[in-house]
DNA sequence: CGCAACCTATCTATCGATAGACAGACAAAA
DNA sequence: TTTTGTCTGTCTATCGATAGATAGGTTGCG
């Protein structure tokens, strides 16, 4: 047994995004956790000091993984519509997995009990989100200020989290997809 | 000391209230809320005997308070952007509030824990919220069809609990004013 | 050897919930 | 009028479960 220390380390963070995404940072325990990827309470320790560490360190992955992938959006299309719908695909997603949540926005909902390391790595998430709706919607408007578009972004960001949250309180998937219909048909999405 | 059974209850549920809207219904405890209301925690289980009727009745009467506001509104005033404006001032003023939530917002973060009782009442509150915002929006809109103004309400009641959770979040109440501005600016809102 | 990875065992704190006692209010019975 | 009994609201004390965290031991690889 005992593979190396970033198998395990793996593991455990794998386990824990999943617990967060479906019950909230607080839910996260660690006895659940050790028990889920087979070795014990003290062991998780080993791997994340206190569970602030263990906090921080799943909410920074997820920016960087979900900054990757954004990037990746961006670099294989020009067509700013196939982007946003690639994005808000991205939050279905979660919600089809088992009604699951975008990690920060469920943190973002506990936040008054998030250690400031968990806490600041909630705002660089809306930053890393509203930056890069920012550079898609730029495409389809070049002619837009910069307050517009920080605005705009801002908004989007808001209301696909707003969407997930409702549908996810209605455990009801298609509440999302209509939503986000709506938000089209509106024209706040593109 | 011991004012009558609805005074105590009513103090209970009070300040069980304004916990909830800012640490979520995993963070309510009869202890902490024994001592702010300055009795013990076995007393209240005297007025609510299990946590699941405590926040089944949070939730029931955060509904029905919010009903009632709403249909006040809707019968100060025929118009449909007054109104509009008047609920996006309610929530943004739990914001306002110590960085607070909507009740039911918190609570879909949550809900996989939330006992079968109360997640009843946070889907009361949605439905409670489409269906007014569907009555504004048919005033604007008269010849809207039923399904088109169904998914404009709900996309609206999404947005918005997506703009106080993303602006909670990043506790920067601005960032709720500026995303219910942009919403406007897009049509999303009257 | 010596370090990495995991263990057992335990600590303190807090949780919701329950049992049982008690003081005061109040109404019916003597 | 006084006594008796019941109900209300609160109390103390405690239960079992679970939380995060720590000290110190064990195991195995290089």
């Amino acid at each position: 047994m005992a593979r190396t220390k970033n198998d395990m380390r793996e593991a455990v963070m794998v386990a824990a995004k999943a617990t967060v995404q479906a019950h909230g940072y607080n839910a996260l325990s660690f006895r659940e956790l050790a028990k889920e990827v087979g070795i014990k309470s003290a062991s998780v320790h080993y791997h994340f000091p206190t569970k602030g560490d263990l906090g921080a360190a799943l909410a920074r992955r997820y920016t960087e993984e979900g900054a990757a992938y954004l990037a990746e959006l961006l670099a294989t299309s020009n067509d700013a519509s196939w982007c946003m719908e690639r994005y808000a695909d991205i939050f279905r997603a979660a919600l089809a997995n088992d009604n699951r949540m975008c990690l920060c926005g469920i943190m973002s909902a506990e936040l008054d009990d998030l250690p400031p390391e968990v806490r600041a790595e909630v705002d660089k998430f809306a930053a890393m989100n509203v930056g890069w709706l920012i550079k898609v919607l730029s495409r389809a408007k070049p002619s837009a200020s910069e307050q517009d578009l920080q605005e705009h972004g801002m908004a989007i960001f808001a209301a696909i989290e707003g969407a997930q949250l409702v549908a996810r309180g209605c455990q009801d998937i298609s509440i999302y997809d209509r939503t986000i219909r709506a938000y089209r048909t509106t024209g706040l999405i593109l």
